[in-house]
RNA sequence: GCGAACGUGGCGGAAUUGGUAUACGCGCGAGACUUAGGAUCUCGUGGGGAAACCCGUCCGGGUUCGAGUCCCGGCGUUCGCACCA
């Protein structure tokens, strides 16, 4: 670190720190601001290891976007709360042997800690964590608006279930189908939850994205966004078995003709009645190895397939051919209809398990040189690959138009219809477990789920001491008899409440919504607060929400606007997604032993350097690699910036004139870096700075009204210490307050350019001329270069390429 | 397997519409000031060559007066999704 210039980052940082505080230079003007900006980013998960540097980099860029937002005259709301619900804090308290209770309000001050001591803009006195009383009634009030609108529902689904520590896991907590804390097989459990009818809204959710009017959002998170979705358009089908009737979904209705089988899922209803007495045995016993298996590795691609016939049939109700039945776990209840009609000639799975089982393989679709009796090596799959064959009228059709064609035949004869399937599943928001906040409904004997009623919400999360999960498969809620029984809030009979939470999720589907009206506690948002607030101008945030956060908040908002209490129905205008931070080129993880402690850089560079650094050290929206011997660089910048600060203040420091390269280097700064800040191209504003100070340098220029103006351009990576500066220089108030520098268009071009003479593409030398030069006199002017004569000698100049202001080059043969 | 992004000095990374490749920073080398320096300042820093020049943006082709940038074919890395019919 560097001797002579008195910079001291830990006084600067702490007086202005106090300074903000007391002056409440952070806090907007909710009721009137006349320019509102909502600077959101994702709010933190307060976890017992305090702010990594992955959160510090992400806020860090958020903050120096709403800085330079403030400072071009908006009025920038950036609030800060804490995602503080669910199963990882949970855990974390059993390991510790303590309780989330106490355990979180720890965490949080601890993160307050950090993010102040980061100097972060924040509105501190909006803050908000999703386990208080206050904000999580709220929580309940949407579960109850959803339920209202018959948009939840309860249904039996499937959990992962570890029979050890007797709680359910998530599927990020199987890892190859164990238990990622005690290692012992998780097993499948089959539940009452709760479930939101997101897939109602899969059309709108996935339609929006492409409206530019209603989002402006990074690529890369639309597409992850579509994909999600998944949307397809095929058919539904009915295969007519004895009494019963099977609806199959497929893509591909052209390949009718070559379903040579039916697969059902485990799991699908109707297995029951077309099981034949005779395969009964095998079939109850590959139901229950398939129910047995933790969810994880059964869907994960299991490369060999397994089934079991029912030893039934399905008439194909093209051929009019029987065609056997089975079972086999690649076909998921969860999609479609929970079963198919195999077609293994153009479709791998099912080729993969018609060769298994020696079932038929019938070709439906030929390419160019193939016939109808060209054998199949391996499933022909592609859509555009050809012509059908063996499909009696619809041969020789190019496989698309079937498709349509073949459809309208199952719609005029009844046996099925043109169907758009989406990828997306209802969103399950039960969660058996005890940190969160609970689901409001009480259950009566004769009047069935009846939800709390909105007066007596909240229903507070009753504090258990012994909050673990047991092995009965119900939230540890229900041992708390006083909580748990209750009168029927309809009939008033004894009734029970549900004992298990919500999703974190749903905590976070809507906190954005509650930021600017946190102080109510009669309403979730002000109407008036809403509307000049919302929605959200700029969200930053990590693509790993990509899907489920920022597809959960979409849908909560479209339901809260169809139900007419909000006027948008995009919460975000514009999202970007900012990077991932790795050290040394790898991922920091805790077993690598390579993640970084803010609060150490902190302490030992200051706030502001480490900014800077971070700032500095890749693009924002791609992440970087953090390197210690790379922070000196951001830290030597400020202090040549400091020096020049103190040069500025000398009584003679005033040039009498400031020099032109200087003044244009000046006038470029300024406008490149605005442009850089506003595409969050944040390490090449940084190097433009750089470079402005070394051109002052150079120059020796300390032309007060110059250094003024660099300290205003640095100001949203350095906070505290342009405004220390800024007071130096004696500026008026906060420099937070003071104008973006504006530039004059006219002294960012430069009197000369540099022309590149080229000889057949090669650079053979430079030229400067004036910038209004006429193609003769650079012509002459390059004519003149010892490289040009040299190369030009002897050779005929067949053509000219001049680009004005940029080269000459002379094509010779 | 599918989808997307990326591949540039010793390192992190810059390069408007195709127009001086390597800005800015780290590191490194030499020098200055110093009792000292891991501080600071100055100069240098892609490879080869005495020079003229030649070679250089993962590899191989192509388009063009001119390609890091565009096109085709490989190889590699990273990130999503993952039996979705």
């Amino acid at each position: 670190m560097t001797d002579h210039p008195d910079y001291t980052p830990t006084e600067v940082e702490a007086k202005w720190r106090a300074r903000w505080h007391a002056e409440r230079t952070n806090e907007a003007d909710l009721d009137h601001a006349s320019r509102p900006f909502y600077n959101l980013m994702m709010f933190p998960y307060p976890s017992a290891e305090g702010l990594h540097v992955g959160n510090l980099f992400a806020f860090t860029g958020a903050d120096v976007f709403g800085r330079f937002k403030r400072m071009q005259g908006w009025n920038v709301f950036q609030p800060m709360g804490f995602d503080a619900f669910g199963i990882h804090s949970e855990n974390f308290a059993m390991k510790v042997g303590m309780h989330p209770a106490e355990l979180i309000p720890r965490n949080i001050a601890n993160f307050t800690r950090q993010l102040t001591s980061m100097g972060g803009m924040f509105a501190w006195e909006h803050v908000l964590s999703t386990t208080d009383v206050s904000y999580y009634k709220w929580t309940q009030w949407l579960f109850l608006q959803l339920f209202k609108q018959g948009l939840a529902y309860k249904k039996k689904g499937s959990v992962n279930w570890c029979p050890t520590d007797k709680t359910v896991l998530a599927n990020e907590q199987v890892i190859g189908g164990a238990c990622e804390r005690c290692g012992s097989m998780v097993e499948q459990r089959v539940l009452e939850q709760w479930y939101f009818r997101i897939t109602d809204y899969a059309g709108r959710l996935l339609a929006n994205l492409d409206d530019k009017s209603l989002m402006d959002w990074s690529e890369s998170t639309v597409l992850a966004q579509k994909n999600w979705l998944g949307r397809s358009e095929g058919a539904t089908i009915r295969f007519v078995a004895g009494k019963e009737s099977i609806a199959v979904y497929t893509t591909r209705p052209d390949t009718l003709f070559g379903a040579t089988f039916l697969v059902l899922a485990p799991e699908h209803p109707l297995v029951e009645q077309l099981t034949t007495p005779a395969e009964r045995a095998a079939a109850e016993a590959y139901r229950a190895q398939a129910a047995a298996k933790d969810l994880v590795s059964r869907k994960v691609g299991e490369k060999e397939k397994t089934g079991v016939a029912l030893g039934s049939t399905a008439i194909n109700p093209a051929t009019g051919a029987p065609i056997p039945i089975w079972i086999a776990d690649y076909v998921l209840m969860e999609y479609g209809t929970g079963a198919i009609m195999a077609v293994p000639g153009h479709d791998e799975r099912d080729f993969d398990f018609a060769t298994k089982y020696r079932l038929p393989i019938v070709r439906v679709v030929a390419r160019e040189g193939e016939s109808a009796d060209t054998p199949l090596a391996e499933a022909l799959a592609d859509v555009d690959a050809g012509r059908l064959v063996n499909s009696g009228e619809y041969d020789n059709l190019p496989a698309l138009e079937a498709k349509r064609a073949v459809t309208r035949w199952l719609e005029s004869s009844g046996h099925g219809e043109g169907k758009v399937q989406f990828r997306l599943y209802d969103w399950c928001i039960s969660r058996q477990r005890y940190w969160g906040p609970p689901i409001p409904i009480i259950y009566c004997d004769d009047c069935g789920a009846v939800p709390v009623p909105e007066e007596q919400l909240p229903v507070v999360l009753p504090q258990i001491d012994d909050f673990r999960p047991d092995d009965s498969g119900v939230s540890p809620l229900a041992r708390h008899a006083e909580w748990y029984f209750v009168p029927c809030p309809t009939c008033g009979k004894p009734g029970r409440r549900e004992t298990d939470v919500s999703d974190t999720f749903l905590d976070s589907a809507w906190y954005f919504l509650r930021y600017p009206s946190s102080e109510f506690t009669d309403r979730p948002f002000d109407p008036a607060r809403t509307a000049r607030w919302l929605p959200v101008t700029s969200y930053i945030g990590g693509n790993e929400h990509a899907v489920l956060h920022l597809l959960y908040s979409r849908f909560i908002t479209m339901v809260l606007h169809d139900a007419g209490m909000l006027s948008f129905e995009e919460p975000f205008r514009t999202f970007r997604a900012h990077g991932l931070i790795v050290k040394d080129g790898a991922k920091m993880s805790k077993s690598k032993g390579n993640v970084i402690n803010p609060d150490e850089y902190i302490s030992k560079w200051g706030a502001d350097t480490f900014r800077t650094y971070l700032m500095f050290l890749g693009p924002f929206q791609e992440g970087g690699d953090f390197r210690d011997s790379g922070i000196s660089g951001p830290r030597r910048f400020l202090d040549k910036v400091w020096e020049l600060v103190s040069q500025a203040t000398h009584p003679d420091c005033r040039d009498a004139e400031i020099r032109h390269e200087v003044l244009v280097k000046w006038h470029q700064t300024k406008k490149r870096v605005a442009e850089e800040l506003e595409l969050l191209h944040y390490n090449t504003a940084i190097a433009a700075l750089m470079e402005l100070v070394n051109a002052l340098r150079e120059q020796n220029c300390t032309e007060p009204t110059v250094v003024r103006e660099l300290v205003q351009l640095l100001a949203p990576f350095a906070p505290h210490f342009a405004e220390e500066c800024w007071e130096r220089l004696a500026g008026t108030g906060s420099i937070f307050d003071a104008r973006w520098p504006t530039w004059d268009p006219t002294l960012i071009i430069e009197s000369s350019v540099t022309i590149v003479a080229q000889v057949n593409g090669k650079t053979r030398g430079t030229v400067a001329v004036a910038r209004d030069a006429d193609e003769a006199t650079v012509r002459a002017a390059v004519e003149q270069l010892d490289g040009i004569t040299r190369h030009l000698e002897g050779m005929t100049v067949r053509k000219v390429i001049y680009v004005p202001g940029r080269l000459v080059n002379f094509v010779v043969g």
